[in-house]
DNA sequence: AACCCGGACAACCGCAATTAA
DNA sequence: TTTAATTGCGGTTGTCCGGGT
């Protein structure tokens, strides 16, 4: 990463825009970030590729992208994450995985970079130092599981084996959610960076008509039902523990009705999700 | 003081999805 | 309907910086 493309067959395997002879790589420094900032809050955001140029810089449309998104914005928060944000991470990711896009737009102010990098880098570690599996949030080691929950856990295989994977299965889940709250539609773009961030729960603040707001608001409720549940953090670690199952298992039985998912992907991946307890178990 | 190491984070890449022509 | 261009996402890595030796 982050290496000159020099070489030219390297190049002619690297995105156009990052190949341009003159661009700039690496930290960016505080006259790009003014010119950036500037321009956008001039002109607006959008039209990435061509608006380094527009904008007197020289990096590609990328890049200056990445930098507003997750430095530049007025509405991005910086500082320590605090701890019921910390709660907030645990939580989503327990039911969306990596979905970071997804995560970031949950949590106000912050950016899906920057909660990829505490995930990675604090609560992942964090959550293995405590003999829980990051990806799934299960004990990493099976034998932790008491019986009735084993039993369960093959019957409840609907619900992830990692939650990366199940608690969404599909890829047309993906899309699903991603319309529904993450990513940004064409018709919401416009105001995407005015509106976004409004609230926890919310979703980017696209226009009612804007998009299905009928999945939108099903799925932003039944989210926000899930994580804000005060009794889910009085719990016990094992009542957490079935209380996700059931929790996902809801989630995913949900999603996939809501949100189009066909009957027979969902039967392949309640298969899929056994083979792999199976070698698990 | 110099070096090494590891953590934190910014930035890049490749790919998939979406949009426009 | 097809194709090209653009945008957004997630994974990964480079760089910086502080602490330890």
């Amino acid at each position: 990463m982050r290496r000159p493309t020099a070489d030219p067959a390297e190049a002619a395997r690297t995105t156009p825009c990052c190949t341009k002879v003159g661009l700039k790589r690496g930290p960016w420094t505080p006259e790009e970030d003014e010119l950036l900032a500037n321009y956008i809050k001039k002109e607006g955001g959008g039209r990435w590729r061509t608006l380094p140029k527009r904008a007197g810089l020289l990096r590609c449309g990328k890049s200056c992208r990445l930098r507003w998104m997750n430095y530049l914005r007025p509405s991005v928060k910086r500082g320590q994450i605090a701890p019921d944000e910390e709660d907030l991470i645990l939580r989503l990711h327990r039911l969306l995985g990596n979905r970071w896009s997804l995560i970031a737009g949950r949590i106000p102010g912050r950016t899906d970079n920057e909660i990829k990098n505490y995930w990675n880098t604090h609560l992942s570690k964090r959550l293995v130092s405590q003999g829980i599996d990051p990806r799934t949030h299960r004990p990493l080691n099976p034998n932790q599981l008491p019986s009735h929950l084993k039993a369960s856990s093959s019957s409840s295989s609907k619900v992830n084996p990692g939650a990366s994977t199940a608690t969404i299965p599909n890829p047309n889940v993906k899309l699903a959610a991603s319309s529904s709250s993450g990513q940004i539609t064409a018709a919401g773009k416009e105001n995407h960076y005015q509106t976004e961030n409004q609230g926890v729960l919310r979703s980017n603040g696209e226009d009612d008509e804007d998009i299905n707001n009928c999945n939108d608001d099903v799925f932003s409720s039944f989210l926000n039902s899930l994580i804000n549940e005060d009794a889910f953090a009085s719990q016990n670690p094992l009542q957490q523990l079935t209380n996700g199952i059931a929790q996902a298992d809801a989630l995913v039985s949900i999603t996939a009705s809501t949100f189009g998912l066909a009957q027979q992907d969902w039967n392949f991946n309640q298969n899929d999700h056994e083979r792999v307890n199976g070698h698990l178990n």
